[in-house]
DNA sequence: CATCTAGTCATTTTT
DNA sequence: TGACTAGATG
């Protein structure tokens, strides 16, 4: 039973064994922290602690999962289901689930995501009459986030003459107005933001002792993945549960800090020592993932930060090929030269799919790549940007349904009251909202009291409104008996959402209508997963939840072999043989945001360090001399941290005229405190092309383009039907799976094929559209 | 109230 | 480039 301890070697094992008491694991990039984690927790359990009395506080959901199923494989699947592990965000709302009613919040409350914290906060800004230019949505949104991840609430804001002189210097004085205004719309609304979900915990834990007493009799052993990038609000939280016991083990790079924008507090990690006693202190520093020259590139780049942990990352790896740096002309050769390497290593080594990744600094780098890897035929997927849940038709579904669950869910009634459309409009729902301000209830009970009301709304709209309603309360009486799949197909149907994203037949409209399928299909695999538990029902509730914390990293990939593409941030925790660092680029990598002050830089620069260390075996970084951004070609410069790297370790295919290029200086931000950054933008100094003077009117040129993109895409988005298809053909399909087409109907472009699927149901579709692969 | 169009604007990273 | 808005028109 004990044995699997034999297969830690002593850095690792001395952490493991470590008794009670705090202890804090400093671990370098690939040096085995989560194996440390899991067998520390496997360890306990193999002590008498009751799995019941541990708490696993991870990042992300995925990298909880993976621990839970290593930990079953070691101790037991019984046994690890009274584990407590999961993300901060997933723990937590669990845990307010149960207890949230002491603040005011029913049980059910919805988890708004940013977009939706945005919209509400648009419209406040919009109700309260404010320039819009002034109080541009997302920045107030992130401002107050910031609050609440250093615990500032209302109140403490308004006590706080520096914060309120400061959003007065910067010009917005309504600023604590509008976060009043804010979390008071959510309170009514039963709706808590990501944020919340740690600041309610906190005010939860302060305002009660005895649910305080509770947890901290309950979570004996707290164990935290990450801990660098915890922000003040988590930080608080895992202080107060572990108060009692202080048996808190803390696992942690400081050199993998990248998340400050979000609250990320690096002098968690730094003072941990002196927030506990008798610290037990270890230090992982075997490489044992990436060559000799990707972890001494790594060590000579982060040298570069003054703040930092002592600790000297070494490996006893091969040394393995020279980093390779490589100059295009344009993102779109950058694309080219990315895919062509991907197929030679491919063809060369052998290699699957899978063993490549390409990372970038912002997500809408992705395109180009993606271009040049269609082109070549290379599968890929993308991780983030974009993700599924987020996409319109998918939060209009969703929307109706948390609306069964929430009716007071203010940003979800707004999002489908009238979609599809149904002669309610913007003014209507803004008489609508006035009057539930004013009432102090929910627009929901606002419309369900209509006739109640004079608000000046005409009998035909009045009926409009109390059909709706009257729509979503037949829902909620379904949603009593029947499980979330049954209800979720009902609701697709009903509401007309299906029908309209049929009826439009562009392909766009049919790429929507399958992505509600796909939820469909989504909601049901859920379904099925949750009654498999004991104590899961597989209600709309539950899987509502599930969506609310999920990450696009997390949804399960189907295990198909696929070249990964995904932002840095996305990337960390991960590992490739082979990576590709792109867009290595003045203004790009760092990023133009984020490089005034010297923290914000050395914060870049732990990006690029988590960017390297993700390579076993083969590291590549590409840059352009021009990109297309915003639409258009501009100059580019190359990165700052190309020649960081000491030169040992690398391969410079065109070496970098360093004389040529002359960085903008850094605001040290130790000397000056916070800097406000609009003060000290500057222009970087232009070198090359000058612009081009008559060229045609940008918006003919746009146009031109879309008309252009119009007309080709039906030929473009259109695949030639393979003659091999008749009734009996064994097919493919990309997204269902393996089929039989019982039979064909139709003639040329509306000719349809329907497909017994393996997976169990049958589907009618377009032939112009599916994307089939006939097997036999 | 719905729909279309022309114009404006901002683009870092995410639970 | 694409997401969003204001304004015109049906």
């Amino acid at each position: 039973m004990e044995n699997f301890i034999d297969q830690l070697n002593e850095a690792q094992r001395a952490p493991v064994l470590h008794k009670d008491g705090p202890l804090m694991v400093i671990a370098g990039a690939g040096s085995g922290k989560t194996r440390v984690l899991t067998f520390r927790i496997a360890h306990l359990m193999a002590q008498g602690v009751d799995a019941f009395n541990i708490l696993a506080l991870t990042f992300t959901n995925k990298a909880a999962r993976e621990m839970k199923k290593r930990i079953a494989d070691i101790a037991g699947t019984a046994e690890t289901k009274n584990l407590w592990m999961g993300t901060f965000h997933s723990v937590f709302a669990k845990l307010l689930r149960y207890d949230g009613d002491k603040l005011g919040f029913p049980s059910n409350f919805t988890i708004y995501d940013t977009q939706d914290s945005q919209r509400l906060i648009a419209s406040i800004i919009k109700e309260m009459g404010l320039d819009k230019d002034i109080y541009k949505y997302k920045q107030v949104q992130n401002r107050i986030s910031s609050y609440k991840n250093s615990l500032i609430t209302v109140k403490a804001y308004f006590n706080n003459p520096e914060l309120v002189e400061a959003d007065a210097m910067a010009k917005r004085p309504r600023m604590g107005d509008i976060y009043h205004n804010y979390v008071e719309r959510c309170f009514k609304a039963g709706a808590m933001d990501f944020d919340d979900l740690l600041l309610r915990t906190n005010e939860l834990l302060n305002r009660f002792p005895d649910v305080l007493a509770k947890y901290q009799d309950r979570f004996r052993y707290i164990l935290v993945d990450e801990y660098q990038d915890t922000n003040h609000s988590q930080y608080l939280i895992v202080k107060a549960l572990s108060d009692r016991y202080q048996n808190i083990c803390v696992v942690g790079d400081d050199a993998q800090s990248i998340y400050s924008f979000r609250g990320a507090n690096i002098s968690n990690i730094l003072n941990f020592q002196k927030d506990y006693d008798d610290v037990g202190m270890y230090r992982l520093e075997q490489n044992y993932r990436s060559t000799k020259n990707i972890v001494q590139a790594a060590n000579s780049i982060i040298a570069n930060n003054k703040d930092q942990l002592e600790k000297v990352v070494w490996t006893a790896n091969d040394d393995g090929p020279p980093i390779i740096i490589h100059r295009s002309p344009t993102d779109a050769e950058e694309g080219r030269y990315v895919a062509n390497s991907i197929w030679e290593n491919r063809m060369q080594h052998q290699m699957p799919n899978g063993n490549f990744a390409v990372l970038y600094r912002t997500n809408s780098q992705s395109r180009s790549i993606e271009d040049a890897l269609r082109k070549r035929d290379i599968p890929y997927r993308i991780y983030g940007g974009l993700s599924f849940y987020q996409r319109k038709e998918i939060k209009d579904v969703l929307s109706y349904l948390r609306l069964v669950v929430n009716p007071k869910d203010e940003e979800a009634l707004k999002r489908v009251i009238n979609f599809p459309t149904r002669g309610i409009g913007q003014t209507t729902v803004d008489k609508l909202v006035v009057a539930a301000n004013h009432y102090g209830r929910s627009i929901f009970e606002v419309i369900e009291n209509i006739d109640r009301i004079d608000l000046k709304i005409n009998a035909g709209t009045k009926r409009k409104l109390q059909d709706f309603v009257t729509m979503i309360q037949s829902f909620q009486i379904m949603n009593e008996s029947a499980d979330a799949f049954v209800l979720a197909e009902h609701v697709a149907k009903k509401t007309g959402i299906l029908l309209e994203f049929k009826k439009d037949g562009t392909p766009e409209g049919i790429a929507r209508m399958e992505n509600i399928e796909e939820l469909l299909n989504g909601i049901q695999d859920f379904v099925e997963g949750q009654k498999e538990l004991d104590e899961a029902t597989g209600s709309i509730s539950e899987f509502l939840e599930d969506v609310a914390l999920a990450t696009d990293l997390d949804k399960d990939t189907g295990d198909d072999d696929r070249v990964a593409l995904m932002t840095i941030h996305l990337a960390k925790g991960l590992e490739f043989p082979y990576v590709y660092i792109v867009g290595m680029e003045e203004d790009l990598f760092p990023s133009g945001m984020s490089m005034n002050t010297r923290s914000e830089l050395e914060e870049e620069r732990r990006l690029f360090y988590v960017a390297l260390t993700r390579a076993e075996k083969q590291a590549y970084l590409t840059y352009t001399q021009n990109r297309y951004r915003w639409g258009k070609l501009i100059d580019a410069e190359p990165s700052r941290f190309l020649e960081e790297i000491d030169e040992k370790f690398v391969d410079n295919q065109v070496p970098i005229d360093r004389a040529a290029y002359r960085y903008k200086p850094l605001i040290d931000n130790d000397i000056f405190g916070e800097v406000d950054k609009s003060t000290l933008r500057q222009t970087k100094p232009k070198n090359g092309t000058p612009p081009l003077v008559n060229k045609p009117n940008e918006n003919q040129l746009r146009k031109l383009r879309k008309l252009k993109r119009q007309l080709a895409s039906p030929t473009a988005n259109t695949n030639t039907i393979d003659p091999n298809l008749t009734e009996g053909s064994l097919v493919n399909h990309t997204r269902f799976g393996r089929g039989k087409v019982l039979n064909i109907e139709g003639v040329g472009n509306d000719k349809k094929a329907e497909i017994q699927f393996d997976k169990g149901d049958i589907k009618k579709l377009l032939l112009r559209f599916a994307k089939l692969e006939v097997l036999s």
